[in-house]
DNA sequence: CCTTGCAGGTATCAGCTACG
DNA sequence: CGTAGCTGATACCTGCAAGG
């Protein structure tokens, strides 16, 4: 394999792009940021990303050590992909680059679980929740989280909660219509594309607490 | 399940020349 | 002096197939 392409730049930016600025290398960032994640995970989540670039992605980054190679103890004999603590330190990173690229976000592109809860985190606003307590219940194309958005705080994990004012199943190109882009609630059920059970007003509370930034003008 | 090797296509770069 | 256009060399990316 031939040497890593290199700025040979003492600036930091440069620097920080000699790590991950490869193609394909920030989207690996993005994928472990909500949790390891096995090779065949990563695939399905990077689908237009070959199996040869993304091994070779993995190995760079665990070289410079933006994420390690854990194996997962019997019966799983297989391995996870997971930030290291400096890698982590990429998700305000990623948080910065998503809102300053979401000025000219191509409306008409779906977008991947993942991608839609740092959605959430990067675009939330606390002055918007100071007075809200509400947990929800998101079922992403089947992957659950659990949502706590209470006194200028968004906590989300993946996995199961019980006692959510509101449990919310579609797909997360639905639910970025709805809170990123203004879609009615009542229009994404009326048309099947979401399936709300509980309290509406709790899945309100949440569209009220994320802010899209100003579009470039024309 | 994951990695490796190969072949072909594409992007990028340096070097050169021409032009205003 | 700065810019644009051209060309060839090289690096890089990709899909496919096969191996461990």
């Amino acid at each position: 394999m031939a040497a890593r392409r290199d700025y040979f730049d003492g600036c930091g930016a440069a620097h920080a792009l000699d790590l991950v600025g490869e193609r394909w290398a920030l989207l690996v960032v993005r994928e472990l940021v909500l949790g390891p994640k096995r090779f065949t995970d990563l695939r399905a989540g990077l689908p237009h990303a070959s199996p040869n670039v993304l091994s070779q992605r993995l190995r760079e980054l665990e070289d410079a050590g933006v994420l390690r190679r854990r194996r997962l103890p019997p019966p799983a004999a297989s391995a996870v992909y997971e930030l290291t603590e400096w890698g982590q330190e990429l998700e305000p990173v990623l948080q910065s680059l998503g809102r300053w690229a979401a000025r000219s976000l191509p409306e008409a592109d779906s977008i991947k679980v993942d991608s839609f809860i740092l959605s959430l985190r990067t675009l939330f606003v606390p002055e918007r929740a100071a007075d809200v307590d509400v947990t929800l219940q998101l079922v992403l194309d089947e992957q659950p989280f659990r949502v706590h958005l209470a006194h200028g705080e968004l906590d989300i994990e993946r996995g199961e909660v019980s006692g959510a004012d509101v449990t919310v199943r579609c797909s997360p190109t639905t639910l970025a219509g709805v809170v990123h882009m203004g879609l009615p609630i009542a229009d994404a059920e009326a048309q099947g594309q979401l399936v709300l059970t509980g309290d509406a007003t709790a899945l309100e509370r949440l569209v009220d607490s994320v802010q899209m930034p100003e579009p470039l003008p024309a």
